[in-house]
DNA sequence: TTTATTTTCTCCAAAAATGAAACAAAATTG
DNA sequence: CAATTTTGTTTCATTTTTGGAGAAAATAAA
C-alpha cells in the first residue's frame, strides 16, 4: 500500500504539529503550508491525495483557497472551520469542500474523517467492474468481481497477488513485460523490491494455474526480456 | 448491479458540472440537460432511475417540468430550490416531487438525498411485485418486508445490521467486496469508522447464520480482497 | 563441450490479513 | 432513566501470503 499524501493548511503553527504528529502516526505523508497562496502552489505540485483546509487564512482565505482548488484537483478537501461559520456555504455548491470539522476537534474525529474520505475515493476504482467481468481465454475463466479464475470450469485457488498477475497478463496478452514492467503494474508504482519477486510469484502462479508443468501452456518466458500470456490460448 | 443512472436537469453549468462529479465518484452513471425541453426528452428516452431538477430553467420551469414528467415516468424526482420558495407546493400533489433540496447545499446532502430516493425506489419496487419480497437460495430465506431471515424453515435472529450485511451479499452473490465497498453499501455514506468494523460483523453474522461454525457455507472469504456470498448456495 | 548468463526452485523469515475476544460506546426499550 | 441490546473499537493470536537469498537447472553463446 502507499503512504497517503495530506495538505494541511493552517497558519496556526501548534494545530499544524499536532495534526501531522497524528497523521503521521496513522502512516499517512504530511505537507503544510501556513497560507492561502502556499496552498494553492503545494496543491499544485505535490499532488496531496487530500486536503485539510483551514477557514481563516492569511492572504487567501480557505473559501478562495477552495475555490481555487477545485478545478485543479479532484482530491478530497475537508475544510476546517470555527462553530458558527456558515456551514452551508462551506460545504455548498459554491466551493465544494468534501466535509468539515468543526473547532475544536479531536484528533481523533479527524482522523475518522479523513480515513472516511480516503476511503471513498478508493472505493469507486474497486467496484466499476461494469459489465465485462468475466474474461476468457480458451478454458480459463478469469472472473473479475469474483476475484476468481476457473481452468475447464475447475476453481484455481490462486492468492490476491497471482490472481493480478494472471489478469494483468492476460489482458494484455501477448505483449512481453519486464520484470521491472510487471512490478510496476501488478505490485503497483511506489513498489521497492527485488525483482526477482517476480520470478518467484510466477512460478507459484504456473504451479497452480498450469496443467502440464513441463510444458507451460498459459504464462510463458521470453528469455532475456520478461514473462507474457500466451496470445494464442 | 448495474450503475443506476441519473438525469441532473439545471441551466447553470459549473453546477452541473459539480454534481456530475460528485454523483460519478459514487458510482453513478449521469446525464444532464440545461433546459426543461431537453430534460423531458431525455428522460423519455433514456429512463434515469432518478431526477435531480433545478426548479428555475429557461423554456419550462421546474414546476412544469415536474408535472409533464410524473405520468411518464417513475422514477423520484428530487428539486433543486432556492430557500424560501414554496416548499409545501414542490411535495404537494399538483407537482409530485418526491423531495427537495435547498440551496446552497452540500455535495454530501445531495448524495445522500439521492441515496434515500434510489433506496426507496428499490424497495417499493420490490414491494409492489408482491411475490418478489423473499429471496430463496439454498435452504436460506430472506424476507426483505419482515426482516426476517430463516434457514432450514428455522428463523434466524440478526440484528438489523446483520440482517442488511446478508441481504446485500445475497442480493450480490458470488461478486466479492471490499471492506470499503461493504461499508458504503450496508453502513451508508457518511459512516466514519473503521473498516475492521467490518470484519466483526461478519464474524458474528456467521456465529448467528452459519451452521458450521469450522466450515462456512454463506459468507466467505476472499482473502486479501473481502467477503463474499456463495453463490453455489 | 565448456562457459556464462538467465531462469527456476527451495527454504526461511518477515509481513500482512484475518479471526477471536474483551471492552466501550451508543442506541433502544420498558 | 436504568437496563438491555446492539454496534463499534482495540488488542492479541493465528494463519496465510509474500519477499529474499542462494543453489540447481536450463539455455544460449563461444
Amino acid at each position: 500500500m502507499c503512504a497517503k499524501k495530506i495538505l494541511v493548511v493552517d497558519d496556526e503553527q501548534p494545530l499544524v504539529e499536532l495534526l501531522t504528529a497524528n497523521l503521521e502516526r496513522e502512516g499517512y505523508e504530511v505537507i503544510s503550508a501556513g497560507d492561502g497562496l502556499t496552498a494553492i502552489e503545494l496543491a499544485e505540485h505535490q499532488k496531496p491525495d487530500l486536503i485539510l483546509l483551514d477557514w481563516m487564512l492569511p492572504k487567501l482565505d480557505g473559501f478562495e483557497v477552495c475555490k481555487r482548488l477545485r478545478p485543479k484537483t479532484t482530491a478530497p478537501i475537508i475544510m476546517v472551520t470555527a462553530k458558527g461559520e456558515e456551514i452551508d456555504k462551506i460545504l455548498g455548491l459554491e466551493i465544494g469542500a468534501d466535509d468539515y470539522i468543526t473547532k475544536p476537534f479531536s484528533p481523533r474525529e479527524v482522523l475518522a474523517r479523513v480515513k472516511a474520505q480516503l476511503r471513498r475515493d478508493t472505493y469507486v476504482n474497486k467496484e466499476t467492474t461494469g459489465t465485462d467481468n468475466i474474461i476468457k481465454i480458451g478454458e480459463l475463466e478469469i472472473d473479475k468481481s469474483a476475484y476468481q479464475i476457473r481452468r475447464a470450469g475447475v476453481d484455481v485457488a490462486l492468492t490476491f497477488r497471482e490472481f493480478q498477475l494472471v489478469l494483468f497478463l492476460a489482458e494484455n496478452a501477448g505483449q512481453v513485460f519486464s520484470r521491472e514492467a510487471l512490478l510496476q503494474h501488478v505490485w503497483g508504482y511506489e513498489y521497492f523490491g527485488d525483482v526477482r519477486t517476480v520470478d518467484v510469484t510466477v512460478r507459484r502462479t504456473r504451479e497452480k494455474l498450469e496443467p502440464d508443468q513441463n510444458n507451460y501452456r498459459y504464462i510463458l518466458t521470453k528469455r532475456g526480456v520478461g514473462y507474457y500470456f500466451d496470445k494464442s490460448q
